[in-house]
DNA sequence: TGGTCCGTTTGATCTGGGTCAAGGCTCTGG
DNA sequence: CCAGAGCCTTGACCCAGATCAAACGGACCA
């Protein structure tokens, strides 16, 4: 509790690491960022922010799952993001918000009030330009995510999505790197479907042929065990390993 | 030729305004540019970059159509992202291309060396700000795309990207918002396909049946008029006209 | 004037994933 | 200990869009 999880600088006492905000600000950045800092806490399930409202915040996520979701008239609904821990929320310059986010697990935030926030930005280059970078991490993942809609198969589909969340789970597990990988999936069957563009029985079919493949082995319906990364990521026809093994 | 075709202010001689550059650049920063500056054209299905390249500028497009294409091992393509004139292609603060850019007509690009472009950013914190929110941009048009991709049916997909294009043509034809719209598709059945995530065949098929249906008039095979755009709009199963209609 | 090349259209057929429906687990609360 | 509610799984069937195949049409060239 009151020693860092990473070695990186904080601001203040919050437990996590705000990648995109405080990864290399000073002393007296860090006292701006505590000072127009708070948290919210939110229960699986709930809604964090609907599409079109005034966001007067920005944020981090600290513990927990978000999903960012856009939603048609007709109520076809389309996972377009998924937030987990130290994972920037809000669009700085921006007045609302462009889609729903809600909490797929309990979710705990931490939030700097937007009016302050953008003027710190405007004086710490820093902030901006690491607002910048982080802001093209997630355009490349958005595009490396509509190959997996456009064009793969459902099978595919499905072990993309394992892959990613072994990957972030692997980041924040030190020394996780290995060709078995243990992780909880943090989704129900429907809101894979949602992120995926399927149905929830396409999702849990092709699970089980995973499963009945030796992909994966599961226990429960929620903890899962990859003994071969290797072959899970054949299996979601991404060869070129996204950097994760060596 | 002499005479500015937009408003806005622009780099130097440059024909057309860049969206992200300068917009708001006084007389000296323009110079800066200006002395970074080289033109460079690509013919119709050249590749402008590959995926993983390093890329020593960043530009605009100027003239013609772009495309960023994400690529499989097998062979698969999606297509991320439409570059039309005006928009900006590059990474500052990235060493390679994300994906591969091609020219989908001919192409003119307005290009800045990147090492000193990106020093001009550090001094110049509008243009990294500009940046920013131009960066914000693609990923809400990515984001959306996803919701295309994932949950539209194939005539809803098409009816979309002829939107898409409709509404992008209108802010380069003065005075273009009405009900009625004319416009030449720049980008052949083919790419549409790829852009979609569907067949040639598919494509063709639901012009077809749109042209049946009253909804869109064909002159030749690129030549496109749109009777009535709310029509469309409503085809493309986003009632929200994206900011397009009054 | 007639190839031939390329993008496009159209037809016939197949199939992956959607839809509808019926249970099966597992946790909670009475 | 049972009932109910939420998830999840599995089966049967269907359809939108893929695949395979043929032919069209306009631009270019000999």
């Amino acid at each position: 509790m009151n020693a860092p999880i990473m070695s990186q600088s904080r601001c203040g006492d919050c437990p996590i690491r705000h990648r995109a905000v405080c990864a290399r600000c000073n002393a007296d950045e860090l006292e701006a960022l505590d000072a127009i800092k708070y948290y919210r806490t939110y229960e699986a399930g709930q809604p964090i922010i609907w599409s079109g409202d005034v966001m007067n915040f920005v944020g981090s996520v600290v513990s927990g799952i978000a999903s960012l979701t856009q939603t048609m008239e007709d109520g076809r609904t389309q996972m377009v993001g998924l937030l987990l821990p130290s994972d920037f929320v809000g669009r700085p310059g921006r007045e609302g918000a462009a889609y729903d986010v809600a909490a797929t697990t309990d979710v705990v935030m931490c939030c700097f009030r937007k009016k302050p926030f953008e003027e710190l930005m405007e004086r710490t280059p820093h902030i901006a330009h690491r607002l910048l970078e982080m802001t093209l991490d997630e355009l490349d993942a958005a595009r490396e995510w509509m190959l997996v809609l456009g064009r793969k198969t459902a099978r595919e589909k499905i072990a993309s999505l394992l892959a990613i969340i072994a990957r972030r789970d692997a980041t924040l597990t030190p020394g996780g790197a290995t060709n078995r990988m243990v992780f909880d999936l943090p989704l129900t069957r429907e809101a894979m479907a949602d992120y995926l563009g399927l149905t929830l029985e396409t999702v849990s079919r092709q699970i089980s042929a995973l499963k009945r493949d030796g992909i994966i082995e599961l226990e429960g319906k929620r903890h899962v065990t990859v003994p071969d990364m290797r072959r899970l990521m054949e299996e979601a026809g991404d060869d070129s390993d996204g950097g994760f093994l060596g």
